[in-house]
RNA sequence: GCCUCAGUAGCUCAGUUGGAUAGAGCAACCGCCUUCUAAGCGGUAGGUCAUAGGUUCGAAUCCUAUCUGGGGUACCA
C-alpha cells in the first residue's frame, strides 16, 4: 500500500532529522507524528503531509520544516513539492502499476491479519419469537453481518449470535393473543380483550397473529374446542402449547428471512436454555456471594448504582419471578465463560431505545469480576419509515410492513445496502416509496452496474467482434490461455507504460486516480473495523464506481493493439475484484450482467 | 430535570488522532450514444456547517452555554 510506505518515509525521514527539528525528547513518538492524506483537491498532489504539527517543537516556519524534510524523501516512487507547511508527493506511474499488480495477484484484496488475536462474539437482532421482524431489524442485519464480514477479513474470529428471547412474559402474551384468536374465528364468543386506558396490554394485536390462529387451527382445532371454556380463559396446557407453537413458527420463519438476507448466524442461543441449566439461579448466588445484592419491598436487587448505573435495579420481583435483566445477566456470564473465556470482545448491537440499558449492562459485568471493556455496546439510531411523503411510527400501524414485505418489494440487496450506507449514529428515514419504485436512485445499481461493466469488458475481449462498417466478423482480441499467462506473469516491465502509453491526459488522470482509490481499499477496511463504521465501505464503493464510469467514458479498454488492450484489462481485472470485495462485505450480490 | 443521538446545498447524507478553496447522490438546468452496457459521463447552479462564546498558528471537527428534533429515563421484554 502506498500510504505505508510514505509513512515509513516520513518517519524515517524525521528520525534522520530529530535533532535539528527538536524530536528527540522522551515524550515525543515520531511514528505516526505526521499524518498521510489523500488532499481534497487532486491540484495538490496525490498524498499530502502537513508539517505544521512539528512547528512548536522545531520553532521554525511550516514551509522551511517541510522544504527540510523533503529533502529527506527523495525517491523515484514519487516527486515531491512544498506548498506552505505542506509537502506533496505526485506518486511515480511505476509505484502505481506496482499497486495494481499487487491488487491484481491478490485472492480477497484489502484482507489482512492486523485483528488477527480478536476473538468477537457479535450478538445482534435478537427478536423476540412473538412475531416477525420489522424494518428496523433490517438495520441491525445489514450493520452487524457487514461489520461481522469486515472483522473476519481483517483476520478476527467472529461469532454471530442470536439471542432468542423465549422465556419472558412476552411469550405468554403471544399465547393467549393466539388462544383469542383462535376462538374469534371458531365463533364461540370468546374474543380478544380490549385494551384499558392506563393499563398494559398483554396482547398482540397484529394481524398476523390471526394468520398464525388459522394455521394452529389446522391441526389443532378439535383440541382448542376441547380446550375451551365458558369463561374463554385458556388454560394452562393450551398456553404451554400455544407457547411452544409460537416459538416454533416464528422462529423458523425468522432463519428463513436471515438466510434469505445472506445472514448466517453460528449461534442461536434461547434465554429458556439459561433458565432450565439453572444458570440464572447461579448468576444470583454470584452476586449474592460478591456481596452485589440485597432485599427490598419484598424484591431482591441488584446493587448497580455502585457501579455507575444511576439506580439499583431488581433481580427477582416481590411475586418472586426474575427480570429480563437477571436472565441477560446469566447470558452474559455465559459469553464470558463460553469456550474457557476464548473470546475478548463482545458487542452488542442495540437500537438507541435501548440506551438506558447500557450501565445496568456494565455493571452486571464489572459486579460479576469481568473487564466491562470488553463488552461493546454499539448502538443504532431507529429506523422511521416514510409512507406517502409521512414519517411513520414504528408499531403504531396494525399492519405493519415488515423486514420480509419489504424484501419482497425492494430485494435483499438494496434493503442491505440501503441500510447500512448511513452512519448508524443518524435516525435512517426508510422511505418505501422511493426504495420500491424508482430503482435508478438506488445507490446499490450504480456499483453493482460498474461491477456488470467489468465482467462485460473482460467477457467482451474474449469474443469475436464485428466490423460494424465491413459487417465481418473479427477474431477476439485475446485468447484466454494468451491472457491467464499474462496475468501469471504480471510484473512492472510486463505492465510498462500502463500509464505513459495513455496520451490523453484527461485519461491518464482519471486512470492514476482509480489505482490510488483501489490502493486505499485495505485502509477502508481497517477504518470500517476500528470505527465500527460499515457505511464508509459502502460509501467507498460509491467512490470507486463513481471513478470507474469517469475512466470508462474517456479511455476505451478493449483498443485494437493486444498488447496496450492486456494491460488495460489488468485494471478492469483488479476493479472488479475490488468492487466484489466491497460489496461482499456488504452482503450485496455483485452481477455479472444487468 | 437527567442521559443520549442528531442539526452541513431544495431533499437524503459523507466529512475521526483539528489542517489547503466545504463533498457526494437525488431533484433543477445545459450538453454527450455508428465502436467495450447511456442503470453511464461532462458542465451550470445551489453553503452565515443550528446559534453565541471559548481553546488554537488553524475549528464543520475540541470545550461551554443556548435553541430545535429523535430516543431513553419500569418489580416490560
Amino acid at each position: 500500500m502506498i500510504r505505508d510506505q510514505i509513512k515509513s518515509a516520513i518517519d524515517q525521514a524525521l528520525a534522520h532529522q530529530a535533532d535539528d527539528l527538536h524530536l528527540n525528547s522522551p515524550e515525543i513518538e515520531i511514528q505516526g507524528l505526521l499524518n498521510v492524506e489523500r488532499p481534497r483537491h487532486g491540484t495538490f498532489g496525490d498524498y499530502a503531509i502537513n508539517v505544521s504539527p512539528l512547528a512548536k517543537y522545531a520553532r521554525k516556519a511550516p514551509p522551511q520544516i517541510a522544504s527540510q524534510i523533503m529533502d529527506q524523501l527523495g525517491n523515484h516512487f514519487w516527486e515531491t513539492s512544498v506548498a506552505g507547511g505542506f509537502i506533496n508527493l505526485q506518486i511515480s506511474p511505476e509505484l502505481l502499476t506496482k499497486s495494481l499488480i499487487g491488487i491484481a495477484k491478490t485472492e480477497k484484496p484489502g484482507q489482512n491479519q492486523v485483528y488477527s488475536s480478536l476473538h468477537c462474539l457479535l450478538e445482534f437482532v435478537s427478536a423476540n419469537p412473538t412475531g416477525p421482524l420489522h424494518i428496523g431489524h433490517g438495520r441491525w442485519v445489514a450493520l452487524g453481518d457487514s461489520l461481522g464480514r469486515l472483522m473476519r477479513h481483517c483476520g478476527a474470529a467472529v461469532t454471530n449470535e442470536f439471542y432468542i428471547n423465549d422465556a419472558g412474559s412476552q411469550m405468554r402474551s403471544i399465547a393467549n393473543s393466539i388462544w383469542y384468536r383462535a376462538l374469534e374465528i371458531l365463533g364461540t364468543g370468546g374474543k380478544l380483550p380490549e385494551p384499558q386506558e392506563g393499563q398494559p396490554y398483554p396482547f398482540y394485536p397484529g394481524e398476523y397473529v390471526i394468520e398464525m390462529a388459522q394455521e394452529f387451527l389446522t391441526e389443532h382445532k378439535d383440541q382448542v374446542l376441547a380446550w375451551d371454556n365458558p369463561e374463554h380463559v385458556a388454560p394452562e396446557a393450551a398456553l404451554t402449547e400455544l407457547m411452544s407453537y409460537s416459538k416454533t413458527s416464528m422462529l423458523a420463519k425468522q432463519k428463513a428471512l436471515m438466510e434469505r438476507c445472506r445472514l448466517t448466524f453460528d449461534v442461536w442461543f434461547s434465554e429458556q436454555t439459561l433458565h432450565q441449566a439453572g444458570q440464572v439461579k447461579q448468576v444470583i448466588q454470584t452476586l449474592q456471594e460478591r456481596g452485589f445484592t440485597y432485599e427490598k419491598d419484598g424484591a431482591l436487587w441488584f446493587a448497580s448504582s455502585r457501579l455507575g448505573d444511576d439506580q439499583d435495579r431488581v433481580l427477582i420481583k416481590s411475586d418472586g419471578s426474575y427480570t429480563y435483566l437477571t436472565a441477560d445477566i446469566a447470558y452474559h456470564e455465559n459469553k464470558f465463560q463460553r469456550d474457557n473465556g476464548f473470546y475478548n470482545l463482545m458487542i452488542n448491537i442495540w437500537g438507541a431505545d435501548h440506551h438506558g440499558y447500557i450501565p445496568r449492562m456494565k455493571a452486571a459485568v464489572a459486579a460479576l469480576g469481568y473487564n466491562p471493556d470488553y463488552l461493546e455496546i454499539l448502538l443504532g439510531q431507529l429506523v422511521n419509515l416514510i409512507i406517502d411523503g409521512e414519517k411513520t411510527r414504528m408499531g403504531k400501524r396494525k399492519k405493519m410492513m415488515t423486514l420480509e414485505d419489504l424484501v419482497d418489494e425492494v430485494g435483499v440487496d438494496a434493503v442491505r445496502f440501503w441500510m447500512v450506507s448511513k452512519s448508524q449514529d443518524t435516525t435512517l428515514d426508510f422511505n418505501v416509496e422511493l426504495a420500491a419504485s424508482a430503482s435508478d436512485e438506488n445507490p446499490v445499481f450504480y456499483v453493482q452496474y460498474a461491477h456488470a461493466r467489468c465482467a462485460s469488458i473482460l467477457r467482451n475481449a474474449f469474443q469475436p467482434r464485428l466490423d460494424t462498417l465491413t459487417q465481418e466478423t473479427k477474431p477476439p482480441l485475446l485468447q484466454e490461455p494468451e491472457w491467464q499467462d499474462f496475468l501469471a506473469q504480471l510484473s512492472p516491465e510486463s505492465m510498462a507504460d500502463l500509464l505513459d502509453g495513455i496520451e490523453n491526459e484527461p485519461a491518464k488522470q482519471a486512470l492514476r486516480e482509480l489505482i490510488l482509490k483501489l490502493d486505499g481499499f485495505q485502509d477502508k477496511v481497517l477504518d470500517a473495523v476500528r470505527q465500527r463504521s460499515p457505511h464508509t465501505i459502502a460509501r467507498y464503493s460509491q467512490d470507486v464506481a463513481a471513478d470507474f464510469h469517469r475512466f470508462y467514458n474517456v479511455c476505451r479498454i478493449l483498443v485494437s493493439d493486444p498488447a496496450v488492450a492486456k494491460k488495460r484489462l489488468v485494471v478492469i481485472y483488479a476493479l472488479k475484484k475490488v468492487l466484489a470485495q466491497a460489496l461482499e462485505l456488504l452482503g450485496v450480490s455483485a452481477p455479472e450482467q444487468m
